[in-house]
DNA sequence: AGCAAGATCGGT
DNA sequence: CCGATCTTGCTG
């Protein structure tokens, strides 16, 4: 089980995504070590996809996803719930994995909810960070592809793009 | 300065 | 299907 390393999150997004599915998400959680797997992560890439943050450009709240890959992107969404994405690409373009679930945890709001990830790790390097990291696995888990989910408001062909990314149930 | 909508979830 | 709950960013 290594660190994943900056190299690994400064590939596009759409390298990154589908390979970060069977990775383990770990949190270091004053002392108490947390390991879970990632089984569901969406790609949101660029300024031109319809359904990503930065459509509408660089903002308060999405200037982190211009950064260079290994950073957390960290929103609140309807109030209540934390969403915890990790930057991605070289830099300038905004990239982002929505992490979706674990196996423990499956749903973005759950899983956050259940490490205790909050507004404090907007922006985290996880290549350097003490509290948030992702460790490889042995080997590459079959996958499943289908579209996004909630993001209807986003047209054509956005909507329908299979930038979702499942650990197959069957393996 | 005001307001509609949101990368969700849990209970009817 | 609907409400909770509050930040964001668009619009005027």
């Amino acid at each position: 089980m290594k660190k994943l390393t900056r190299e690994f999150y400064c590939r596009d997004v759409l390298q990154v995504a589908p390979d970060l599915i069977g990775k383990v998400l770990v949190r270091n959680l004053n002392g108490q070590v947390l390991r879970h797997r990632i089984v569901e992560a969406e790609a949101y890439r660029g300024e031109e996809d319809d359904a990503c943050h930065a459509r509408f450009g660089k903002t308060n709240r999405n200037s982190v996803m211009y950064n260079a890959g290994g950073c957390a992107y960290v929103y609140l969404i309807y109030g209540m719930y934390w969403m915890f994405n990790i930057v991605t690409g070289p830099g300038g373009d905004p990239q982002a994995v929505l992490i979706r679930g674990v196996d423990a945890y499956p749903g973005p709001g759950k899983l956050t909810r259940a490490l205790a990830i909050d507004k404090s790790f907007y922006g985290e390097d996880l290549v350097t960070s003490g509290r948030i990291w992702i460790e490889s696995c042995a080997e590459q888990p079959a996958l499943l592809l289908t579209p996004r989910i909630g993001i209807g408001y986003a047209g054509e062909p956005w909507k329908s793009i299979a930038w979702r990314y499942i650990l197959d149930p069957r393996g």
